[in-house]
DNA sequence: CTACTTCCTATAGTGACTATAGGTTCAAGA
DNA sequence: TCTTGAACCTATAGTCACTATAGGAAGTAG
């Protein structure tokens, strides 16, 4: 039932550096450790690190993990705290979504439109050249 | 004709020390000097520029936008490179779509469901703590 | 008990910027 | 022509989220 941080690590694909970094920075508790102080984790470590990592693969900042898992953490809280956390990573979403949703159109026609003949001709740079886009700051993601 | 580092700036929307920091990194070729060492450029600084900035704004690292200049700077080498570059990010892309499009969901079921209940039925975390997605490492974007 | 892997801390390096300090140059108005 | 003030210069440090390295201790299999 405890195992180590590498086996922690191979369960979430999490490397081992990176958990010691989200213990330091105290996105995860700090474990109990052996007498010769090496960590020992549970199962709620794997699902909470699980959590982490996909929401980082989701692009959310590290500050936007801590908020989602506030909720978990302190389920009793008033749900109007849970509430403004949710709808703000929800309109996060959907903007991310949208700007991927464009990014995706514009990858597409790129691929589409380079018949693989010479790069003179091959639209994935001309298309990347074209200037006529905003210039408005695109959301990371 | 020439103009100087803050009009490259306003003409593509890259801030001044971005512009000088892809110079140091060898992006962006070390232009002429006044007398008083100001940098000076021309139009082709705007287009190349430009076309840096679009590509980061899809996500590319500063490495595919080298290799994709490399093709733009011999135009008689074949498509395929860019073409797998495009690829990939578009790969990527539909991945992130996937999950922001799961995770709205829970986000929205969250909201309406907690007409000011409890924070205990939260599903967001188990819906981003699911371990059923792949490890591969995701690029940067 | 040895050998070997894994673990520990602490520090430095990465990518892609961004900010600051402290000074110089340039363009425009008096 | 002089002066003022914005924009420029270099160099360095800071940011975020890791990732790598050094040098040593702990745990485990034979």
């Amino acid at each position: 039932m405890d195992f180590s941080i590498g086996e922690l690590s191979r369960r979430t694909g999490v490397k081992v550096p990176t958990i010691r970094y989200y213990e330091q920075i105290g996105l995860l508790p700090s474990p109990p450790r052996t007498e010769g102080q090496q960590r020992r984790y549970g199962k709620d470590a794997v699902s909470r690190l699980a959590f982490i990592r996909h929401a980082r693969e989701l692009g959310f900042e590290l500050d936007a993990i801590r908020a989602l898992l506030s909720l978990q953490d302190n389920p009793d809280q008033s749900c109007a705290a849970a509430d403004t956390i949710a709808k703000d990573r929800l309109v996060e979403v959907e903007r991310r979504i949208a700007a991927l949703t464009a990014l995706r159109t514009e990858l597409r026609r790129m691929i589409d439109e380079c018949a693989c003949g010479r790069v003179a001709e091959c639209r994935v740079i001309e298309t990347l050249a074209d200037t006529s886009h905003s210039h408005g700051r695109l959301a990371e993601g």
